[in-house]
DNA sequence: ACTGTATTTAGAAAATTTTCTAAATAGCTT
DNA sequence: AAGCTATTTAGAAAATTTTCTAAATACAGT
């Protein structure tokens, strides 16, 4: 799956706001980019980093496409940030 | 404080990889270059956006700079991912 | 004050990312 | 099948990031 891919994902302001949108519920590809300032072609840009680095993914409905939140992937980074939780420092100063 | 910078900073391997060296106590500068294979400038660069993100911090002793996790940065990162859990979907489907 | 070690800054090249426009694909609906 | 709507892909321009070399700064020890 790969925390570089992640990370990378999440370093874009506007991916974030798309994964906050996300939290209540599963939304078009249009309804997204309608949220924003920039062109439909670089909001699925965003959408296809996103769902590459498996923190959402898609299902299609008429010729809809829907996002939703993929929560697993969360899970995953907790625990990457958690090998910076309790195991604690030497006191080498 | 920023996600943005904060989340841009995770978003390099080497940084990522700094990060988890610093777990077991403060380290130098140079100690740090010395397990990249680039240069100690651009180690140097890495190290100033963790800086930059509050990700660590330095202190100076006789002419070395020790760079220090600073953990409470993490704790605020567990709180935007916080914002993902719990709070469940409107079945829209 | 000079020398040496540790680190950062400046400036530029290379690589990657973000964004756009235009065109392509996909799947209704009539 | 023709036309519509929704979305993605292609290709290129602009912006940002990463990296390097060379020079600058900082400071300790002699």
């Amino acid at each position: 799956m790969g925390f570089a891919e992640t990370f990378k994902a999440l370093s874009d302001p506007a991916r974030r706001e798309i994964l906050l949108m996300l939290r209540n519920g599963k939304m078009s590809a249009g309804d997204i980019a309608s949220h924003f300032d920039m062109t439909g072609a670089t909001v699925s840009y965003h959408l296809s980093v996103l769902k590459k680095s498996d923190l959402v993914f898609e299902s299609k409905k008429k010729n809809f496409v829907y996002y939703e939140l993929n929560t697993s992937v969360f899970e995953e980074i907790m625990l990457w940030f958690a090998q910076f939780k309790g195991e604690n420092n030497d006191e080498t100063e």
